[in-house]
DNA sequence: CGCATCCTCCGGTTGC
DNA sequence: TGCAACCGGAGGATG
C-alpha cells in the first residue's frame, strides 16, 4: 500500500533514471487505467515525443513533468512504476498486470503496473494539473515549511472537529501522503485513541501527532518503505519498514502486551492500544 | 450551484 | 477443494 514514504522511494530510485529522457513510444494495455484524456490511444498518441523534465510527489501522486504536460500517477494499493534496462523483465508478480508500458529513448521501459488496477495514470495540460482538485487541495506536505501550523489550522474546521482523528489523519486535504498504516501508527506513537473526536484532543496532543507521524515517515522513507504485500520501488527493492510496524497488523502491543483492538474507522481496519491510547 | 454522500473500480486472500 | 465474501484510495456520479 503505497503511502508518503513508498511513493518517495519510487521517486526517489526513478528521478535519475529517467530526468531528461524522452518517451519515444508508448502502449497502453489497459485503455481505462487511463483516467485523463478519454481515450488510451489520445493518452499514445499525446506522451510520445515527450521529454521528461522532473519527477516529483504530490502526497501519495507521483507526478512527471513534460515538456507540455503533466503526466500524474496514482499507485492507490498495489500499483507500482517499475523500471527495466533494455533486455530485463519486470518482477514475476507483476508480469501479468503491465497495463501501460512507456519506451524510453535509451531503450529502456518504464512499466505501470497494478494488481488489482484501482490506480491510475492521467495526462493533463498545465491548465488541466492547476484545476486538478486532488492535487490542488491537498493539505500540508507533513516535511514542507509550515506544515505543523497548517495541519493544526485545517483540525480547526468546524466539519474535522465532529470527525475522529484517524478518520482525519486519512483526510488528504487535511496532511497529504498518510495512509492507514501510517495513521495507525502516528497515532500509537503520540499514544492518542484513534476513535478520539479532534474537538476533544488537546493542542499537546496535537504537536506529539504531528512530531512522532513525522519521525515515523523520515524513518520509513529511510528503510525503503513498508512492503505489506506487493510493494517494491522502481528498482523492484521492497522496503524493510515492515519490520519496525508496532501496532498495524499486530496481535498484541510491543509496549504492555495487551491485546491489539482492531475496528473500522472510516471504513478501515483501524489497529490500536486501548491501555496505551487514550 | 456547492457540498456531502454513495458507489465503483479489482484480484489476492481469507473463511466457510 | 471450491466458491463467496472481504478489503480499500480516490474520484466521478448522484442527491
Amino acid at each position: 500500500m503505497p503511502e508518503l514514504p513508498e511513493v518517495e522511494n519510487v521517486v526517489l530510485s526513478l528521478i535519475d533514471k529517467i530526468k531528461g529522457r524522452t518517451i519515444t513510444h508508448c502502449t497502453v494495455l489497459r485503455p481505462n487505467l487511463i483516467r485523463k484524456p478519454t481515450t488510451a490511444s489520445i493518452f499514445q498518441a499525446d506522451i510520445e515525443g515527450q521529454e521528461i523534465i522532473h519527477v516529483e510527489r504530490e502526497g501519495k501522486y507521483i507526478v512527471f513533468r513534460t515538456t507540455d504536460y503533466y503526466l500524474v500517477c496514482h499507485l492507490a494499493m498495489t500499483g507500482a512504476l517499475l523500471y527495466t534496462k533494455f533486455g530485463q523483465n519486470v518482477p514475476a508478480k507483476y508480469t501479468n498486470h503491465r497495463h501501460v508500458i512507456l519506451q524510453l529513448d535509451n531503450d529502456d521501459i518504464l512499466y505501470y503496473c497494478d494488481i488489482r488496477r484501482f490506480g491510475g495514470l492521467r495526462l493533463l495540460t498545465p491548465t488541466e494539473y492547476h484545476d486538478f482538485l486532488p492535487i490542488q487541495t491537498l493539505g500540508p506536505d507533513p516535511f514542507s515549511d509550515y506544515a505543523f501550523t497548517l495541519f493544526k489550522s485545517n483540525l480547526g474546521s468546524p466539519d474535522v472537529q465532529k470527525k475522529t482523528i484517524k478518520e482525519v489523519l486519512l483526510d488528504q486535504s487535511v496532511l497529504s501522503g498518510i495512509g492507514n498504516i501510517y495513521a495507525c501508527e502516528g497515532l500509537f506513537a503520540a499514544k492518542v485513541n484513534p476513535t478520539k473526536l479532534v474537538s476533544t484532543i488537546t493542542d499537546i496532543e496535537i504537536d506529539k501527532i504531528f512530531q512522532e507521524t513525522k519521525t515515523i515517515l523520515q524513518d520509513s522513507i529511510s528503510k525503503g518503505g513498508s512492503s505489506i504485500s506487493d510493494y517494491m520501488n522502481a528498482d523492484g527493492v521492497k522496503g524493510t519498514y515492515q519490520n519496525y510496524l508496532q501496532v498495524y497488523g499486530k496481535k498484541q502491543c510491543p509496549v504492555c502486551n495487551t491485546n491489539v483492538s482492531r475496528k473500522k474507522i472510516a471504513e478501515r481496519t483501524t489497529y490500536y492500544c486501548s491501555t496505551c491510547q487514550k
